[in-house]
RNA sequence: CGGGGUGUAGCUCAGACUGGUAGAGCACUGCGUUCGGGACGCAGGGGCCGCAGGUUCAAAUCCUGUCACCCCGACCA
């Protein structure tokens, strides 16, 4: 490709609506535009690395097994209706009407419009299994878009169904495509790893997310520095022994304190000078049916909601609003506390046996301290394991190490789905014995565009992009310094034919621009190997190959050229 | 949805407080000089100042509304 035919507008200012570095340089280097919130045109060279990644999945997934079909972005609500989300997805679902003022969405994934496939055409155990998938473009509606293709509304995703014929036959599937996943963010160069996850709105029992380690990542993930456990900080095991001693306070006496408008732990703490892990930080939830129920945790601590759902065994909580809070506990929000609670109550761990606690007193501008949990509060208190894990936190698995934090960015989930869907749907299939079963299923997703963000924001530098050489929309950039020397013009020509010549194709910059110009556009793009050809190369019979990921220089024979490059492109 | 911010040339931004001929840098066009890390000179083109009302002799500027985009929060593969 010629790049003074190449439609890649290049831009030298950070465009202003963008904050992370990979939505800067994918719009700096001319590969994406915005269109509208989280909407965005590729332009040829953002295409290119876009159809790279999407190369590796589709080798990874048919390797696995897995055969590519193609279904509806616009789906019938009936379907939806038959699984009962559409009433419960929420916004998120982009809901259409046709002409006719029938309603349909765009959809956000495929659990419906799959299983309504295999439950018409497989009847039989002999049939299974199967595992289906696509590479779509999806929509979701998010509250809040942001950081370019990290989290757009329209999105690339690779979506994979499987359907089984009992739930070992799945599990083994589902560690097909965990195999499978780290082949395909292995081959694209990644950092990855993959975590225990919450199984959210999508359902099951079993998840692992596949996370790109990178500081911009909106996830953080905690991974054992002893063993080999990594899971979600909202979902890190965590051990039922104490962190620190807090039932070697003293029992003290339980007295009702005025802290009139201290509302959150860190008012209160400092307004009766407590630390914040001596409080009992209580938070009013409500279920799904509304019925409330109160979730414990240390002052200093953070609830994970996921782990609440876990221990209440429900698939959604929802943090209860001012009326509910008031009724619950006759108190504004602010003044809540265990002691004589009348709601079902949940408290972590390490708050058993906990002694000389402050909490809230149940009415507003009150709160209690000297709290004690058996004397105090404690008949129908359910202990579990609900906070959130943090740096330094001992690993619940092999009890040995402690948990390091990494930000991560999410780029694969594979879910052990169950029957969640087949029941809903009816898909079913007569096993050996003539007996109707219902499938077991499994789901599997990758974000295409946002893995190819998350490559630059793990692989960039000052400069621009550098891409992993599999991802790269072009694997060597050839740049002739200037157009005005004939000898210049030929020797770089010459090479892209016989690079072309070994199939490999090549990106000439043939813009008649000062090298300085090219050499900060090559920068930009971020092609992993950039060829150089000047005069005071030739004339000592050498072009200069230049590595984006690390600067370094090699000098190499013109008549090798090809050759030599041919060897480090593939 | 709540809070904050920004909309002026393709991009980054001045101008607004104090109303009076719409600006700069980069990019773009032509000519010339230059040519190994974002050159220089000369000459040009390009604007419904987001949109709609209002105030005024006069509005980019003041007022009202509205739309878009960005940030923070709740939410989320």
């Amino acid at each position: 490709m010629r790049f003074s035919n190449l439609f890649a507008p290049t831009l030298k200012d950070d465009p202003t609506d963008a904050e992370v570095v990979s939505h800067k340089l994918l719009v700096r280097a001319g590969m994406i535009r915005q269109v509208a919130r989280g909407i965005y045109d590729y332009l040829p060279l953002g295409l290119r690395a876009l159809r790279n990644v999407e190369r590796i999945i589709r080798e990874e997934m048919d390797r696995a097994g897995a055969q590519e079909i193609l279904m509806p972005a616009i789906c019938p609500a009936e379907l939806w209706q038959e699984s009962g989300r559409w009433d419960r997805y929420g916004k998120d679902l982009l809901r259409l009407k046709d002409r006719h003022e029938r309603d349909f969405c765009f959809g956000p994934t495929h659990e419906e419009v799959v299983t309504d496939i295999v439950r018409r055409e497989i009847r039989s155990y002999r049939d299974l299994p199967k595992n289906l998938y696509q590479v779509q473009t999806k929509f979701r509606d998010e509250i809040r878009p942001r950081f370019g293709l990290l989290r757009g509304r329209e999105f690339l995703m690779k979506d994979a169904y499987s359907f089984h014929v009992d739930r070992a036959d799945c599990e083994r599937e589902y560690r097909r495509m965990y195999e499978a996943y780290e082949r395909v963010f292995s081959r694209c160069g990644l950092r990855f790893r993959a975590v225990e996850a919450d199984t959210g709105a999508i359902g099951g029992s079993l998840s692992h997310e596949f996370q790109v380690l990178a500081e911009s990542g909106e996830d953080s993930i905690a991974a054992c520095n002893a063993c080999s456990y990594a899971a979600n900080v909202e979902l890190a095991a965590l051990g039922p022994a104490p962190v620190d001693a807090l039932t070697e306070e003293a029992s003290a006496e339980l007295r009702r304190v005025s802290t009139p408008n201290r509302r959150t732990v860190e008012d209160v703490s400092s307004y009766l000078d407590i630390p914040a892990d001596r409080f009992i930080k209580t938070l009013i939830f409500v279920r799904e049916d509304g019925s409330p129920i109160a979730a414990l945790v240390r002052g200093d601590q953070m609830l994970s909601e996921a782990k609440l759902r876990v221990a209440l065994g429900v698939p959604w909580v929802g943090l209860a609003d001012a009326d509910v809070v008031r009724r619950v506990t006759g108190a504004s929000v602010g003044f809540a506390g265990p002691v004589g609670l009348d709601a079902p109550i949940l408290a972590d761990q390490t708050l058993e046996g906990i002694r000389g606690a402050a909490s809230g007193a149940n009415q507003d501008d009150e709160h209690l301290v000297g709290v004690e949990h058996g004397r105090d509060f404690g008949d129908g208190v359910t202990f579990a394991d609900l906070r959130e894990a943090r740096a330094g936190d001992r690993c619940a698995r092999c009890g040995e190490g402690t948990y390091e934090i990494y930000r991560g960015i999410e780029v694969g989930q594979v879910f052990y789905l169950g029957t969640k869907y087949s029941t809903a749907l009816g898909a079913t299939f007569l096993d050996a014995s003539g007996q109707s079963q219902v499938m077991e299923m499994g789901c599997y997703g990758i974000g295409v565009s946002r893995t190819l963000a998350a490559a630059i924001e793990q692989s960039h530098d000052e400069n621009g992009i550098i891409w992993p050489k599999p991802l790269s929309p072009y694997p060597i950039e050839i740049v002739p310094v200037s157009m005005n020397d004939a000898a210049v013009v030929s020797a770089a020509e010459k090479l892209a034919a016989d690079l072309q010549e070994r199939g490999i194709e090549t990106l000439v910059d043939d813009r008649d621009e000062r090298p300085g110009v090219k050499f900060k556009d090559a920068d930009l793009i971020g092609i992993p190997l950039r060829v150089t050809v000047g005069k005071k190369g030739l004339d000592r019979g050498i072009v200069e190959v230049k590595h984006r990921k690390d600067g370094t220089v090699e000098e190499v024979a013109v008549g090798d050229a090809a050759a030599r490059l041919a060897e480090r492109a593939l």
